[in-house]
DNA sequence: CCTCGACTTGACCGGTGGGTCAAGATCCGT
DNA sequence: ACGGATCTTGACCCACCGGTCAAGTCGAGG
């Protein structure tokens, strides 16, 4: 599922038969950056609704006028930061490069997109594995992995890449950005290096793997 | 700290003044087992004490026999998997072998462990960046980069690797096994693929990426 | 100034689940 | 066969937290 369209239709979050005035999705976002940042300090579960709420600064009851529950606040932050990651990486492939050229710059504002929004990134990865939220996450997951291996495939035929299995090959892409954004948000990396130093020597990391 | 001796001293797990029969060490290890399976099904959060004594079948007040909290038996579990791992990478270098070859063995073997202790890797990729957790689990992830970024450093001096930033290096390289592993565990690779030619894969792919 | 719907509040409820405990059962050395 | 340590049980406790609700407030339109 969630297959056919590469412009997901994206549910935009209205609850059917609930109206919100320009203030109430003001309110709304308040409650979702909040989230964001508290999910990504102490996690996902261990994240009390009084503790967004608190941050937000508004009574409990009303996170249940913006949201059914909790998971669906989880499930729309997870969302609207995919479309934005789509849309930077959209934004900076250069549809008239090469297939190589289009792998590095896809990869390049990839790297940067996970920088600014790193705390939103780090959420991600704690709850990647959780079944209950497998779904949500992966959903995403498996579109980037379909559409970078379709690109490599390209790549084969104009004899730019090597032949081994495609999508081993796009795994290891998409691999090298997560890994490289993780350690640089984690701090394992040297605290001097920008994220332009990093974005650049990622892009040529892989590119360099793909041989 | 735990940087010293390469056989960590690691705590054995027997709680202070407290003695296990052979019969108690073996009943541990099932709850310990059974814990591993349900946490890699189901998350560590969602998993609850009376399941994993379900599963061990046991009451649910022998838990606190062996462990103090639901978190020290997590915390066990990382350390004693860790140790394996450790073991299983040094096996598989050959300490007189180039530097290449040492960090393709040493690849090799951790994708073939993590692939046979796969709930195991599943439970810490859910855990990994939560802050309950991130202690216990970082504590390990940096020795292996220290480690892999020594032998990267080495492998400069003798002209094996291009000159780049050996930490960002080794983050591609251990990047690079957990990212592939992960995909492989999580299926979104072939399934008629082997662990072997996946770990030949990797191999190959991490060599080419050192240039 | 009345009405209606969006918005806001905080007290409250009920299930859940980590952790405790008092009472045994079992095994072993003496 | 006694004493002590290890081991095992399941009922019990209770803090906590997701979610509900009845009672408002506020603002725009008529």
């Amino acid at each position: 599922m969630t297959s056919t369209a590469p412009e997901a239709p994206i549910d935009d979050g209205a609850a059917p038969g609930r109206q919100h005035t320009e203030h109430g999705r003001e309110r709304k976002q308040q409650l979702l950056d909040a989230a964001a940042v508290l999910f990504a300090q102490r996690g996902y579960g261990a994240t009390r609704i009084a503790d967004i709420c608190r941050a937000a600064g508004v009574a409990k009851g009303l996170f249940y006028w913006y949201f059914p529950t909790k998971g669906d606040l989880f499930v729309e932050l997870v969302r609207t930061m995919r479309l934005g990651l789509r849309r930077a990486q959209a934004a900076a492939m250069d549809p008239e490069a090469d297939v190589a050229e289009r792998i590095a710059q896809g990869t390049e504002a990839s790297v940067r997109f996970m920088a600014e929004h790193a705390a939103y990134f780090a959420l991600i990865d704690v709850e990647r594995a959780d079944p209950a939220h497998a779904d949500v996450l992966n959903e995403g997951g498996d579109i980037y992995l379909h559409d970078v291996t379709r690109l490599i495939e390209e790549g084969q035929q104009q004899g730019a890449f090597p032949d081994a299995d495609p999508t081993l090959m796009a795994v290891g892409v998409l691999g090298a950005v997560s890994s490289f954004s993780n350690a640089y948000r984690n701090g394992r990396l040297d605290a001097e290096l920008s994220v332009e130093q990093l974005a650049s020597f990622v892009r040529s990391w892989v590119s360099t793997a793909l041989g």
